[in-house]
DNA sequence: TTTAGGG
DNA sequence: CCCTAAA
């Protein structure tokens, strides 16, 4: 689209809400990207948090007391999910993909692999209303065929895929991390095996690496009095004390704060509702963090659950002081999900095939008594002692894909690519968020008899490879009842405890739905592309504000189930484009005046002047800016008219600037000679 | 934080 | 526009 009208620049009178300069500059700070270049969370991470919270509460859900084997197979396999969730260093993000089919598929998917396919984001995507979502892992495909194995089932019964499952892993801890308002409780992993200081350590990088192990770690069986007290089996579990640690360690969870950056209170400066639900930004680590989680790219929650970045919980409001205490008791529940992995962390980690379905191994004979303990521990909790047997024969999985309900978005055509993506985030997050559960397919068909035992039901070490499936589906039992009428789609909701959505940039608007978006300015999803809203009004602008029309979404449970073939990612996947970079905006001829002007004034070298003089209500210049683009326009003043692009800027500036340039040098010139006139005369 | 300059 | 050294 090419710009009809020019920026009306705010020297003309324009009164926009200055924007902080700290924080500008904070932001535009490269050293701060580079610092924390390592401290990147995607996409994935959040779901996978998420959605392991999910799991390990309904692994933990006491009214599932049954202790039959396919519950715990269920059991183990939650703990491998979560645990791989968070595993996989992915960096993956939301992204649209045209398929140069009618349908349009959206999928979270690896960036490098995204573009590699042949999809971007920049090809039309919103055009329908109606759009066909797929969570896929691009890398885990080999090419764009596989994936229309998701996109032939159509618009309304494609499946969403999510992600690989390997089998490897470790001991874990669980934390808190709080997005916006919404607060989550992540499961981790954990070096078990490290020092203390490396595994429990928070160092500048406590959002970062957490899932660099390399060796699946062999936990040594715990007596079960360790296992039944929060504290008791951390310690040894994890060695998670901080000896350095910037993060008061005075309670049991980590809270870490995302807020938005600083562009989102663009237009309407928001300083005090964005807060509103948040933990008085406490101590040391707390900026950290929360520059790193606002930095749009996310890694991995924190591992230390000993420490927390607030110590304050009379502040907090009574909902969510509630739901903290509710999480707390979770997490004393989830001790024995722990050591139960231990039991997983024997089968191969390196599996990169990409069959369907998952592989049977026969286990009976490995580590024994470890791996026994942990099944008996579960077992015993269910109260059923009786079915376990030292030398039974296990059943070893590997999973290595497993299906997400389908989802389904409503969004206008005029929004944004970068709303779609933030949408689609959203949505995600909600339909993990809404509760789900794992459900098992035996031969393609749904094994819902949970009491059987494995070997009843045929899912044995003799079964062949693909035989047995497993499957996100959605919860009813933690679906919002009101929002649940019968088993239909479940929708996204606001004021659970799970994960909330908030729709950036929202002026005003009503969702139309479920959410009533308390605080529309806050964006702690997605804040991606057009986080950067110009304040200066022009009808480009204006257009691309599409976060307003931003609606409430529904996400469809899927009907379909099928693993696709996926393969894991690798632990090292490059380092997804860091902070995004900024939109480009063409300076105006307005804006080159007004540049011009300015520094016909106050010379060259005196860049944050100019920016006050004469943009300062433009807040999307930076001095580096004008001085960039000052830069540019006497390279543009020296070339031949014909070697120019972009919007022609009148000869008459361009003499100017080249006038102003060569006096400003002069001037420059002069006061450098001056100083060595002084300086020579000072040794002499 | 700003400036200056290369990429 | 980004990144950074240097001031």
């Amino acid at each position: 689209m090419v710009l009809q009208k020019r920026l009306d620049y705010g020297f003309n009178g324009y009164q926009v809400p200055p924007m902080p300069r700290a924080t500008r500059s904070a932001r535009r700070r490269g050293s701060f990207k580079k610092k924390h270049e390592g401290n990147q969370m995607c996409a994935f991470d959040l779901l996978a948090i998420v959605a392991g919270k999910l799991l390990l509460d309904k692994e933990s859900a006491p009214s599932s007391s049954d202790t039959s084997a396919d519950e715990d197979q269920r059991a183990v396999i939650n703990s491998a999910v979560k645990n791989e969730w968070q595993d996989e260093e992915k960096s993956l993000k939301v992204e649209a993909c045209n398929q140069g089919s009618a349908d349009k598929n959206i999928y979270v998917s690896d960036l490098s692999h995204v573009h590699q396919q042949g999809c971007s984001s920049k090809e039309s995507l919103v055009t329908q209303n109606d759009l066909n979502l797929g969570l896929a892992s691009a890398l885990t495909k080999p090419d764009c065929a596989e994936r229309s194995n998701a996109e032939r089932f159509g618009n309304g019964q494609s499946k969403c895929e999510i992600g690989t499952l390997a089998s490897k892993v470790e001991g874990g801890s669980s934390e808190y991390i709080e997005f916006g308002d919404c607060k989550l409780e992540a499961e981790t992993k954990r070096a078990v095996k490290d020092e203390p200081h490396k595994s429990g350590m928070v160092q500048s990088s406590t959002v970062a690496n957490i899932c660099n192990l390399e060796d699946p770690v062999v936990l040594d069986a715990k007596p079960p009095a360790l296992v039944g007290s929060d504290s008791s089996a951390k310690v040894p579990l994890c060695g998670n004390h901080i000896p350095n640690s910037s993060y008061p360690t005075n309670q049991d969870d980590v809270n870490v704060v995302i807020r938005d950056d600083d562009e989102n209170s663009s237009g309407c400066t928001h300083p005090i509702t964005t807060k509103k639900f948040f933990r008085p930004a406490p101590r040391i680590g707390d900026r950290r963090i929360r520059k790193i989680l606002a930095s749009k790219y996310w890694k991995v929650a924190p591992r230390l659950k000993d420490a927390t970045v607030s110590n304050s919980d009379r502040d907090l409001k009574p909902v969510f002081r509630k739901r903290q205490n509710c999480y707390r008791h979770q997490r004393s529940e989830r001790i024995y999900p722990f050591k139960k992995r231990k039991h997983f962390a024997y089968s191969s980690p390196s599996n990169s095939d990409g069959g369907m379905g998952c592989e049977f191994v026969s286990d009976s004979s490995q580590k024994g008594s470890n791996e026994d303990a942990s099944v008996s521990c579960s077992r015993m909790r269910g109260g059923q002692h009786t079915s376990f047997l030292p030398r039974d024969s296990h059943v070893k999985l590997r999973i290595k894909s497993i299906s997400v309900p389908e989802l389904l978005i409503e969004i206008p055509e005029s929004s944004t690519v970068g709303s779609l993506k933030r949408t689609v985030m959203e949505a995600v997050t909600a339909i993990l968020g809404s509760g789900l559960r794992v459900g098992v397919l035996l031969q393609g068909k749904k094994v819902r008899e949970d009491n059987k035992t494995l070997q009843q039901t045929g899912i044995s070490r003799n079964n062949k490879l693909d035989a047995l499936g497993f499957c996100l589906e959605p919860n009813p039992s933690q679906m919002p009842p009101s929002l649940c009428p019968g088993d239909s789609p479940f929708f996204l909701q606001c004021d659970t405890p799970q994960p909330i959505l908030r729709y950036p940039h929202t002026t005003g608007v009503v969702h139309q739905g479920i959410c009533a978006v308390p605080e529309p300015h806050v964006n702690n999803l997605g804040n991606y592309i057009e986080s950067d809203h110009d304040s200066a009004p022009s009808p480009t602008d204006t257009s691309m504000d599409k976060s307003t029309n931003s609606k409430a979404l529904v996400a469809v449970p899927a009907m379909n189930v099928e693993a696709l073939a996926v393969i894991p990612a690798h632990r090292k996947s490059k380092r997804s484009e860091m902070a995004q970079r900024r939109i480009r905006r063409p300076f105006s001829v307005t804006e080159v005046e007004a540049l011009v002007q300015a520094v016909e004034k106050l010379g060259t070298g005196r860049w944050r002047d100019v920016k006050l003089r004469a943009f300062d209500n433009a807040k999307h210049r930076t001095y580096v800016d004008l001085k960039d683009k000052w830069k540019t326009l006497v390279h543009t003043a020296r070339i031949s008219p014909q070697q120019r692009r972009g919007e022609p800027v009148p000869q008459e500036l361009l003499d100017r600037v080249l006038a102003a340039h060569a006096y400003w040098s002069q001037q420059q010139a002069k006061q450098q000679f001056k100083h060595q006139q002084a300086g020579t005369c000072l040794l002499i």
